[in-house]
RNA sequence: GGGCGGUUAGCUCAGUUGGUUAGAGCGACUGCUUUACACGCAGUAGGUCGGGGGUCCGAAUCCCUCACCGCCCACCA
């Protein structure tokens, strides 16, 4: 027997072992079942890898995802599960093209617009190439063991036409609906985002407190005076006793250059204690002012545009920017007279996640999903939701987790899942970005059925004039459909869709549908996702709903939240920080076995966790370790005979049982995804019992002549369970270690070897 | 404003359904050139489990309350 190297070092070894793996073809689960390694009819067991971001390189973060899901993927394939692990990537649309746009400018300074819409499609296409590769070198590197051959993206051909599939459905179920309403408008991005892409920042603010003229009654107080000028309203409290005398009155005044007609108007909705306890009104540029205007038919008056520039008819408002606009308000307030009270409060102000612009609130034509519209669920396998019956997507999404379908680790998250469905309002799905799904949506105008049309003749989209808004009707014929409408005249709608919306149907879209594949069957609903905290409602909740809708299926049992990684004082990883977090660099460093095995036994679902790096380096003695007590076992080998039957003592038999117990409880806590204890009930077996008490008992029995076979299948019985056991937590190392046991005569690859059985070591006897 | 999580050894963190002297890694200290491993071995020190109150035969664990830290949601205009 070829003696092992004193120490191990994993770079001379990972290579070559993952290049055997993946020529194996074993990652497939097909190939299994071909092979004789898994049986036919066995139970599946699926992951879909949350698809990386298409801009860039893996950092931290995938490397915890991909510890875990590989971890728990290796632990189903050696146990006998049909498993399943499905990779790729998302084409991430804003943050994508924000990011591209970005180095385009810096290379060359030029605009998306300077590009046009193909060209920068095509650049988008290149980069994403390039980072789909990295992406998958990583993967590779960390030791990932999903199949290849499925691979999918979000932008892809079946993916897309299983978006314009569904997308049809809906608006066919009247579920997507165009309509003109207040939506976050990201001025520096230039297009819509959802509430959940606002993040709000503290700021100071000024608050003033004015009237709008000497006549008007009633004073207010805002923290954006530029916005008065689009004021149809003062909203009071209904029991307010201080306004009683005004409500349903309508005043005429002039305010700095521009007529308003304000009524007053008594609403629920007006806090009496803030400020005046009188709210002015403007339809256009708030959401709770539009919502306000809905319940009292109030005109909308539009004042600000796309820019974040004034609209309304004003000599000295007109072209100005929102902040210069309001200096020339307060100016005026101030030269009138009419300004009460200036202070300053702290606001939260919402901003675009992505390009950090605040959100100026506008009415705009966009396409809305509507999660509290009944519609009939053909067939439905969620608790408490029957097939045939009615119901909303809203309720899907509840139930699905309420009836105890989808189970989600740590627990505490239902709340707040529960919490973030309860307030959910209609989702905005179009975005005025280039890059992502286009809508399956086509528009035939009079004007542009006669001339081949041009994407400029669609209504509205740009145009700044809100007067008009919100009784905009569409002259025009509207097409929906999975392919291009025949005939002449019809122009593709310019929008594409939220990235999410084409994440959110992950789980199935990669298995083919809408075609009703085998994969489909087999695969679905999926066993387990493990996304970040921060996308419980971005992905796992649109999943539910995604899937609840088209399948009348929950798309998977469990969902392992995993925490964010952040540096060793807590930051997050990033590049201007130069605070490091490079797996490759990692791996070249300690291997990939340690820093799989420090995510496995130091991270806790849920929670954020600090990378270390002394703890890195103490599982790089780990893994040093196994290698070790391998060598050792392996050295005293010959003349060992596995087919002589040995009789254990009594005190083997202790040994073995306590080995027995081992894999018992290894497999339960894998069960119950308490990765982090089986990690460290493994670590302690091995190095505290394995190594230091029970090899260094059968030292003395090795020396002795009739007590040395018994010693040699002890510890080779011992030291073959525990490879089993380590190596969907260390694949590399146990790997090169398996392939000098005598078991690799029956079993070649520890990889798709099976998993100890807990019985087995008292079969042994 | 509402909700969630955290506060355990010098540091970073575990602690599964309340059960005998509260654990790990790293660090510290003492001793080991023991031929598997110094990426090692044997051992030692170190904690009133954030404060207060309660339930219980028994609480780090359950209940109440307070303090501080972090996160999520809402958005007072």
């Amino acid at each position: 027997m070829k003696e092992l190297p004193k120490a191990y070092n994993p770079a001379e070894y990972e290579d070559a072992i993952y290049q055997r793996w993946e020529a194996s073809g074993f990652f497939n689960p097909e190939k299994m079942i071909d092979a004789g390694l898994t049986k036919p009819d066995a139970e599946p067991y699926t992951i879909m890898l949350p698809p990386p971001n298409a801009t860039g390189v893996l950092h931290m973060g995938h490397a915890l995802m991909v510890s875990w899901q590989d971890l728990l993927v290796r632990t189903a394939r050696m146990r006998g599960y049909r498993t399943l692990w499905l990779p790729g990537t998302d084409h991430a649309a804003i943050a994508t093209q924000a990011r591209v746009e970005k180095d385009i400018y810096k290379a060359e300074g030029k605009s998306r617009h300077d590009l046009g819409r193909e060209e920068l499609l095509r650049r988008i296409g290149t980069y994403v190439d390039d980072s789909r590769q990295t992406i998958q070198k990583q993967m590779r590197v960390l030791g990932a063991s999903p199949d290849w051959s499925r691979e999918a993206f979000t932008l892809d051909e079946p993916r897309s036409r299983a978006v314009r599939t569904i997308f049809k459905q809906m608006y066919d179920d009247g579920l997507i609906y165009r309509a003109n309403r207040v939506v976050n408008w990201d001025p520096k991005g230039q297009t819509t985002i959802s509430d959940d892409e606002i993040v709000y920042e503290p700021r100071q603010a000024q608050l003033y407190t004015f009237r709008y003229s000497k006549d008007f009654p009633i004073p207010i107080s805002t923290t954006q005076p530029e916005t008065k000028v689009g004021d149809t309203a003062v909203a009071v409290h209904p029991d307010d006793a201080r306004y009683q005398a005004y409500i349903g009155q309508t005043y005429e005044v002039l305010f700095c250059g521009v007529t308003l007609h304000l009524r007053v108007i008594a609403d629920h909705g007006v806090d009496p204690e803030f400020g005046t306890g009188a709210l002015g009104v403007t339809p256009a540029h708030s959401m709770i002012d539009w919502e306000m205007a809905g319940r009292h038919d109030l005109p909308v008056v539009g004042v600000i545009n796309e820019y974040a520039r004034m609209t309304v008819e004003s000599d000295n408002l007109k072209g100005k920017k929102v902040t210069e606009a309001r200096e020339v308000i307060v100016e005026w307030l101030k030269e009138h007279g009419l300004l009460l009270k200036e202070e300053t409060i702290s606001q939260n102000v919402p901003t675009a996640e992505r390009t950090g612009g605040v959100v100026q609130p506008l009415p705009k034509l966009q396409w809305f999903l509507n999660v509290n519209k009944e519609f009939t669920i053909p067939y439905s396998e969620i608790d408490g939701i029957a097939s045939g019956s009615q119901t909303t997507l809203k309720d899907l999404m509840r139930r699905a987790v309420a009836g105890g379908d989808i189970r989600i680790t740590p627990d505490h998250f239902l709340k707040t899942y529960f919490h973030w469905i309860d307030n959910l309002r209609d989702w905005c799905i179009s975005r005025q970005i280039w890059y992502g799904h286009r809508l399956p949506v086509w528009y035939r105008t009079p004007e542009n059925s006669k001339s081949q049309a041009s994407a400029s003749a669609q209504p509205q989209r740009d145009g700044p004039n809100y007067k008009q808004i919100p009784n905009l009707k569409n002259e025009e014929d509207i097409y929906v459909g999975v392919e291009a409408p025949e005939g002449e005249g019809w122009v593709q709608d310019e929008d594409t869709l939220d990235t999410w919306f084409s994440s959110g149907l992950w789980t199935f879209s990669t298995l083919g549908w809408p075609d009703q594949t085998m994969d489909l069957k087999t695969y679905h609903p999926t066993t387990l996702i493990q996304p970040g905290t921060e996308i419980l409602f971005f992905w796992v909740a649109r999943m539910i709903l995604m899937t609840g809708y088209t399948l009348g299926q929950v798309p998977f049992r469990d969902v392992l939240l995993n925490g964010m990684v952040r540096d060793g004082q807590g930051r997050k990883f990033s590049k201007s920080l130069r605070n490091g977090g490079d797996p490759i660099e990692m791996t070249q460093l300690y291997g990939a076995d340690a820093i799989r095995f420090y995510f496995a036994a130091t991270t806790v679902p849920g929670s954020d966790t600090r990378l270390h790096e002394d703890k890195l380096k103490g599982y790089k003695h780990f893994t040093n370790k196994l290698w070790n007590i391998s060598r050792f076992i392996l050295m005293n080998l010959d003349g060992f005979d596995p087919a002589v039957p040995v009789v254990w003592s009594e005190a083997d038999k202790t040994i073995l049982a306590e080995l027995d117990q081992t894999v018992a409880e290894v497999t339960e806590l894998i069960d119950g995804l308490k990765i982090h204890l089986a990690a460290e009930a493994l670590y302690q077996y091995v190095w505290h019992t394995l190594a230091d008490k029970i090899i260094e008992a059968q030292k003395m029995r090795l020396d002795n002549p009739k007590e040395r076979p018994v010693a040699q299948a002890l510890l080779i019985q011992l030291l073959e369970t525990n490879l089993r056991l380590l190596h969907p937590f260390m694949p590399f190392v146990t790997e090169v270690i398996w392939q000098y046991m005598p078991a690799s005569e029956t079993e070649p690859m520890l990889m798709t070897a099976r998993w100890p059985l807990p019985t087995e070591m008292t079969k042994a006897e």
